[in-house]
RNA sequence: GGUCCCUUCGUCUAGUGGUUAGGACACCAGGUUUUCAUCCUGGUAACAGGAGUUCGAUUCUCCUAGGGAUCACCA
């Protein structure tokens, strides 16, 4: 009795992944893996008027780098096809005319002037805001001349005037809705193309979906759909309403408040794995505790059944310490090409990366990895390899309640140590081996000889250690910039 | 405003008719440490309120409150 699932992701191309959109995708790709099914794209556009250039092409492109795939969709094909609903309507027209003739639709030939002050009349007299069903019994002769008039029309359904209609959401149970509360829709635009309403039921049906999986806000509008289904005594999929994700303040995340998009966070550099590990967590949380979640170990253990109804809000500094996590996870010559594209574009006007060795730049992020949050954090917090000249306040040389007049004494012992240092001995831990053997020799404080020599080699108060940038900066370098104090 | 949805630490959440209400992020403290970061240890912190059912409710029911969504020829 089990069909094979089949269950579809159905943006539309707004020319960006939404954030919560990315989510969306996830778990209908991890129910069609979870469930052995099948995972179909399909691009809903019969918004003529909002026709972004491009937007499918870089919405399969943010969807090929989130590492998500379909068995069915435009550029794979599909028995189904075509899977893109502005090439579908001679389909939306054969179940148009099947619904008119059982007189489950109608024929409106009301303007939108008409409608506007319809509304504004009834907002005037505290009503619902409600199509008050003049053309909903017009005579097939009126019908046939206004028509032929050349009169614009919509193609409306028809609701029960009483009644319940009780729809059933997979995570909530049932949810009553009173007939009376129902609008009779729009169908059909004027423009002969399909509202949303009418082309997710047709498309659902025909490509036999048998899960609707949707965000919350979908809800008021799921008892029409339902009655679509009926009045075409079709059996419905499985519906799946999603909470939604809310920013700080409680709200819709928007554009307004910030990045929404998932290319934002890509660019931002934010990783994959963190992307799809945070995201997974609102709404769905594994058996055991363990939040570290890749996408091979939610193939096996996502159960849509198990996700929680209540809505979230995007928390984005557990985002951060997830993708700091993985940062720090990643194998040194991936992070390296992860990390350049920052780095050029931060160097551009104080040196060239390209005369840096790429040997030179692994060292440089290999020594920083565990620093990042986000693979933009490289750049700022480099800038001292990369310069030639250092730019900071000589008082900060100072530890404590040192004077920077000790701290350059302090440096002329670093630096005569470091001269001693033959080059081809030049590493992290030959340079710390001399200079903290010395200063446990002489009982001296440690702090007083390497905070100086960090600011120093770096500029800054907060560095890696300065053995290991001294190692990387190289014999002369390091000299050089300690010369620069005195 | 009508309708609908939601309600456990600040946030994401686990959980049960009887638990010291668990974990993660954040935060605080301590340890490691020359700084930052990492890492380790510990800590603060929650069942929205009321009524009912019950020997017993965070858990079941109802009400109230709060938050949210939606009311288009947009999806």
């Amino acid at each position: 009795m089990n069909k094979k699932t089949r269950i579809r992701f159905a943006p539309s191309p707004t020319g960006y992944l939404h954030i919560g959109s990315l989510r969306t995708v996830l778990f209908t790709y991890l129910i069609a893996k979870s469930e052995g099914g099948t995972h179909i794209l399909r691009i809903e556009d019969t918004d003529r008027s909002r026709f972004v250039e491009g937007a499918q092409e870089s919405l399969i492109e943010v969807l090929n780098w989130i590492g998500i795939d379909f068995d069915e969709g435009p550029n794979m094909g599909g028995k189904f096809g075509p899977y893109v609903q502005s090439e579908r309507k001679e389909i939306y027209d054969k179940y148009k005319q099947e619904l008119l003739d059982k007189g489950e639709a109608y024929y409106c030939f009301c303007t939108p002037d008409r409608l506007q002050k319809m509304r504004e009349n009834q907002q005037a007299k505290k009503l619902p805001p409600r199509y008050d069903r003049t053309c909903r019994d017009l005579s097939k002769q009126e019908i046939e001349e206004r028509i032929k008039n050349g009169e614009k029309y919509v193609i409306r359904q028809k609701m029960p005037k009483s009644g319940e209609v009780v729809v059933n959401d997979e995570l909530r149970g049932e949810i009553k809705f009173k007939a009376e509360e129902l609008e009779d829709h729009v169908l059909i635009k004027s423009d002969g193309m399909p509202t949303y309403q009418f082309a997710v039921v047709i498309d659902d049906h025909s490509m036999e979906i048998t899960h609707v999986l949707r965000g919350e806000e979908w809800i008021p509008s799921f008892p029409k759909n339902i009655l679509l289904y009926k009045a075409f005594d079709w059996e419905a999929p499985k519906f799946i309403h999603m909470p939604l994700t809310l920013n700080k303040s409680g709200g819709k995340l928007s554009k307004r408040q910030g990045d929404v998009s998932v290319e934002d966070y890509k660019s931002k550099g934010y990783l994959v794995e963190a992307l799809i590990n945070f995201s997974v967590l609102s709404g769905w949380h594994p058996k055991d505790d363990n939040e570290i979640l890749d996408i091979e170990r939610l193939k096996k253990e996502f159960n849509y059944r198990d996700m929680g109804i209540s809505p979230g809000v995007f928390d984005i500094e557990k985002l951060d310490y997830l993708n700091g996590y993985y940062i720090r996870q990643k194998d040194i010559d991936e992070l390296t090409e992860l990390c350049k594209p920052y780095l050029k574009e931060n160097l551009k006007k104080t040196n060239d990366i390209e005369k840096q060795s790429d040997e030179y730049i692994k060292k440089v992020v290999a020594i920083e990895q565990e620093r990042l949050k986000k693979l933009s954090d490289i750049a700022e917090i480099t800038t001292f390899f990369f310069e030639d000249e250092l730019n900071y306040d000589h008082e900060m040389l100072a530890w404590k309640k040192m004077t920077s007049e000790q701290a350059k004494e302090n440096l002329d012992i670093i630096y005569e140590l470091l001269e001693k240092i033959p080059e081809e001995n030049w590493t992290n831990d030959s340079i710390e081996d001399s200079i903290v053997t010395y200063l446990k020799a002489k009982e001296l404080k440690i702090g007083e000889y390497l905070w100086p020599m960090r600011v120093a080699l770096t500029g800054k108060k907060a560095s890696p250690s300065p053995f290991d940038v001294a190692e990387i900066l190289g014999k002369g370098e390091s000299l050089k910039r300690i010369r620069k104090v005195k």
